[in-house]
RNA sequence: GGGCGAAUGGCGGAACUGGUAGACGCGCACGACUCAAAAUCGUGUUUCGCAAGAAGUGAGAGUUCGAUUCUCUCUUCGCCCA
């Protein structure tokens, strides 16, 4: 016998599929869709790991949904506007779209070697005008309903690059690239007004019944939703300033307080405009980074104004206003009032600047003795030193009756607060979307109007000076609308924009006049399955989100809210590190494996350094190019592989044994299917069809059941199971029609894993190639022959074959007369028997 | 510090609503084929024990006839937020 030819068949299949344009899909409402979609690449030039097994997830299930005949959707496109390409166009002197198309080339051929069932007549790429000028016009649609403006805010500026950095692109305070020290910079930004829907973002989770449920979580903590209160204080010694508004979620502390902290930002500061020490302390404050979790680590700074607050529950109690590095004008009001006994932060602050420290809280409504001094107390308990609401339990009812007391008195007002920012679009680079606004000379914004739509990126052949090129592009930059001059915004839209909303596009992704068609978007969407990494699960998919309302919002067009019906999060692929003795990283082909032991390849007497398994990345050169791997074992092999050795929504190790084995196991399958056809060939009529049919239908419930739960590991332990099985028991000469009918429908269940393989199968058996996912019939599924298990005191002491539903006294009677069981209880009466049918059996003496 | 989740053989991992713990794969051992090796096929493989048997799902308790599964406390690890 042949061996299995994966090079061959795989080509002969993948031209197949393209020829008959097997995966193009068209609305059919005699059918139910399927829209199955996997987070798209950017364009890297080269697929890792990472994507074999996304794709092969998601391949899997587009397969087996069409299978069970649903009209599937499942596109792909390119998320190829991005950082990564101006880099490459620096480091070598070419410009980013020639960098970006032919790594779009390679990677679609790498794409389709793995055998995806892909409509790629949908292919779209977010870099193309085609795409983004429908983006621009949403841009515009947006800022009409007012869900784009633009405000001043604070960035992390690279002097040397000439370009704003992300908060990640900033390692120690540097540039991650230049190394320079990174400057904090107001820029005028566009955004998109997300905070809008911070309400409906945060409601809309519970209606994700097919969402993990983690991913979840961390959306409702980003939204961060908290109810505190307004309070009013009243400033005792300055003409100008008589009030300040604090946001606090824990008003019921306030009898507490010992002072009031400041934003820098915060409008009280124009009065310390031209006060030195003021300046100098706002500067300090600029050197610390802009993430939440930087401000938390820092030290807790402050400048003492000569303000005098007043506690509005008590006006003997009075307070300095300070300005601290720990308040951002972004949260609440940009004012907080501090109550050192009950937070961390204000405790230090007091310290540091010695004031009060006042417990108003305490865990045991008896305990005269508590009190902070080193560590605030943030739990629950009961309230003291606190007039009218002394002995109140914290901080249920506390909080309530401090709320309504201050808006009786008209001191304050309850107000819900959320964490969640308004989403900052402006991206001071080139390769982006750009965004479709003009100044006029007064610096004021208008809208380009729709005719001269899209703005095309102009087109440069390199990147000659740093910073953002557009800046300089004179011609480009300087237009005439209606016969006025104006200059063009050349900031562009962050590609998070671009990946908000592609899959609309792929509904419709020719339509030219708009960036979706309604119709076509009232048949397919919503995403049935989304597939993707759980890196992208708050930012990405709330901004999706957001686009799905903003769009819907106030448009009849469409009326689907949510875009992601399900969602499943896969794991990373992991590899084992290697380092050599002088500690430099290896990657896995430079090491060769000598009786269990690893050496370096150029020099076998070398000994390498194993480290643990860990996420393949490229720093530490633990990496597996997945074009090796199809080239030596096969795309089928590779696909079952990354789908075998753990659950799809967990990490998994890829090993050399491994994808070794997954490769044997497909030439295992290709004996047993020529030992399979040999047997039909023979055409036996002896034996009965019983045992090979029930196998069959156990086999295929196990199958759907593990498919439609994504365990996609059991399913193939199922298959090898399925092999050892058919390997033994065709030896017992089963009719031509029943090898058949059941072989036939073992192999439809084959064909979302390893396609090539299946279908080779099928065909050279002369099956049909277009048949359904074969149904479950329930009947074959009933045992009347049944092991039961017996207990004594609850051990399992025996196994009995008894026949189908046994009662209880008959089952006793064998049990009674079985001398290796009643040995155990001999001489002693039961007390008490346990009895499920069917399964088990306790006797308890 | 808060939230969520996880912990099962030498390893990756199975176990439906509480009912035979360790499916399947890797690795390992032995055997067959071979002059030999590779490949392939077969058998075995939680631990202790010659065996009968006993113990056993991170640790400790609890509920139950019965707990990997439910409850509580703790430990370690992972992720997210701070």
């Amino acid at each position: 016998m042949e061996r299995y030819n994966f090079k061959f068949t795989e080509e002969k299949w993948q031209k197949f599929w393209e020829e008959n344009n097997s995966f193009s899909t068209k609305i059919d409402h005699s059918k139910e869709k399927f829209y199955c979609l996997e987070m798209f690449p950017y364009p890297s030039g080269r697929i890792h790991m990472g994507h074999v097994r996304n794709y092969t997830i998601g391949d899997v299930l587009a397969r087996y949904k069409s299978l069970q005949g649903y009209n599937v959707l499942h596109p792909m496109g390119w998320d190829s506007f991005g950082m990564p390409a101006e880099n490459a166009a620096r480091q070598n002197n070419l410009d980013p779209k020639t960098w970006t198309e032919s790594n779009i080339k390679n990677m679609k051929s790498q794409l389709k070697k793995l055998g995806l069932s892909i409509d790629w007549d949908r292919e779209i790429s977010t870099c193309t005008p085609e795409y983004y000028k429908h983006q621009q016009k949403f841009f515009l649609e947006l800022y009409d309903k007012d869900l784009v403006y633009r405000k001043e805010q604070y960035v992390n500026w690279d002097p040397v690059d000439q370009t704003v950095l992300a908060n990640e692109q900033v390692i120690d305070g540097k540039g991650w690239r230049s190394g320079a020290v990174v400057e904090r910079k107001k820029l005028n930004q566009w955004f998109f007004n997300i905070s809008k829907f911070s309400e409906k973002l945060l409601e809309n989770l519970n209606s994700l019944k097919e969402w993990p449920n983690k991913v979840k979580v961390m959306q409702k903590n980003w939204i961060g939703k908290s109810f505190g209160c307004e309070v009013d204080f009243k400033i005792q010694n300055s003409k100008k300033i008589k009030e300040i508004k604090c946001f606090t979620t824990r008003p019921d502390t306030l009898f507490g307080m010992s002072f009031i902290a400041l934003s820098v930002d915060h409008p009280v500061s124009e009065l310390y405009e031209n006060n030195e020490e003021f300046i100098k302390f706002k500067k300090q404050c600029s050197t610390t980074g802009t993430t939440e979790e930087a401000i938390a680590n820092a030290e807790k700074l402050g400048f003492k104004t000569d303000l005098i607050a007043v506690n509005p529950l008590n006006e003997n109690i009075k307070v300095p206003v300070y300005f601290a590095n720990f308040v951002l004008m972004d949260y609440g009001l940009g004012a907080v009032f501090g109550c050192p006994a009950h937070d961390q932060r204000d405790l230090d602050f007091a310290l540091k600047y010695n004031l009060e420290v006042r417990t108003v809280v305490r865990p045991d409504k008896s305990d005269d003795t508590f009190t902070v001094t080193d560590k605030a107390f943030t739990g629950a308990g009961y309230i003291f030193n606190s007039a009218f609401l002394n002995d109140l339990k914290c901080p249920e009812d506390s909080i309530i009756k401090t709320i309504e007391y201050l808006e009786q008195n008209n001191l304050g007002k309850k107000q819900i607060n959320f964490r969640l920012k308004d989403w900052g679009v402006s991206r001071q680079r080139y390769w982006g979307c750009p965004i479709p606004i003009a100044y006029n000379e007064k610096g004021n914004p208008v809208k380009i109007p729709q005719e001269m739509l899209p703005v095309k990126l102009p087109e440069i052949s390199k990147f000659e000076t740093s910073g953002n090129p557009l800046d300089t592009l004179k011609d480009w930059k300087n237009i005439t609308i209606k016969g006025k001059n104006y200059t063009r915004e050349t900031d562009t839209l962050d590609t998070f924009v671009d990946s908000s909303w592609y899959f609309l596009r792929f509904c419709s992704p020719k339509k030219n006049d708009y960036g979706f068609d309604k119709d076509e978007i009232k048949y397919w969407m919503p995403v049935d399955q989304y597939i993707g990494g759980v890196e992208h699960a708050i930012l990405h998919l709330l901004y999706s989100r957001f686009f799905m309302l903003a769009l819907s919002d106030e448009n009849e067009k469409i009326s689907i809210e949510e875009p992601f019906k399900g969602l499943f999060t896969q794991g990373m692929v992991c590899h084992e590190t290697y380092k050599s003795q002088n500690g430099e990283w290896l990657s896995p082909d430079e090491i060769e494996t000598i009786n269990g032991e690893k050496f370096e390849k150029t020099d076998k007497s070398k000994k390498v350094k194993v480290g643990p398994s860990e996420s393949m990345s490229k720093s530490k050169k633990n990496i597996i190019d997945p074009e090796n791997i199809i080239e030596n074992y096969g795309a089928d092999a590779a696909r079952l592989f990354i789908l075998s050795d753990s659950p799809p929504e967990k990490d998994v190790q890829w090993s050399d044994e491994g994808i070794a084995s997954s490769y044997k196991f497909i030439q295992k399958l290709w004996s047993l299917n020529a030992k399979i056809m040999t047997e039909i060939s023979k055409n036996h009529e002896i034996n009965s069809s019983d045992k090979l049919d029930k196998f069959t239908n156990i086999y295929l419930k196990k199958m759907t059941d593990n498919l439609n739960s994504f365990s996609y590991n059991v399913l193939i332990a199922g298959i090898h199971e399925m092999c050892t099985f058919l390997n033994k028991e065709t030896n017992n000469k089963y009719t031509r029609g029943t090898l058949i009918s059941n072989y036939n429908k073992i192999l439809i269940t084959l064909l979302p894993i390893i396609p090539h393989f299946a279908s080779e199968c099928l065909e050279i058996n002369q099956f049909k190639l277009n048949q359904i996912w074969p149904r479950v019939d329930e009947s074959k599924l009933i045992e009347e022959k049944v092991k039961i298990v017996v207990q004594i005191n609850g051990k399992k002491r025996a196994l009995i074959d008894t026949e189908r539903d046994i009662s209880e006294e008959s089952l006793l009677k064998v049990i009674n007369n079985n001398n290796s069981i009643n040995k155990y209880f001999f001489n002693k009466d039961p007390l008490k028997v346990i009895f499920i049918k069917n399964k088990i059996i306790n006797i308890i003496v």
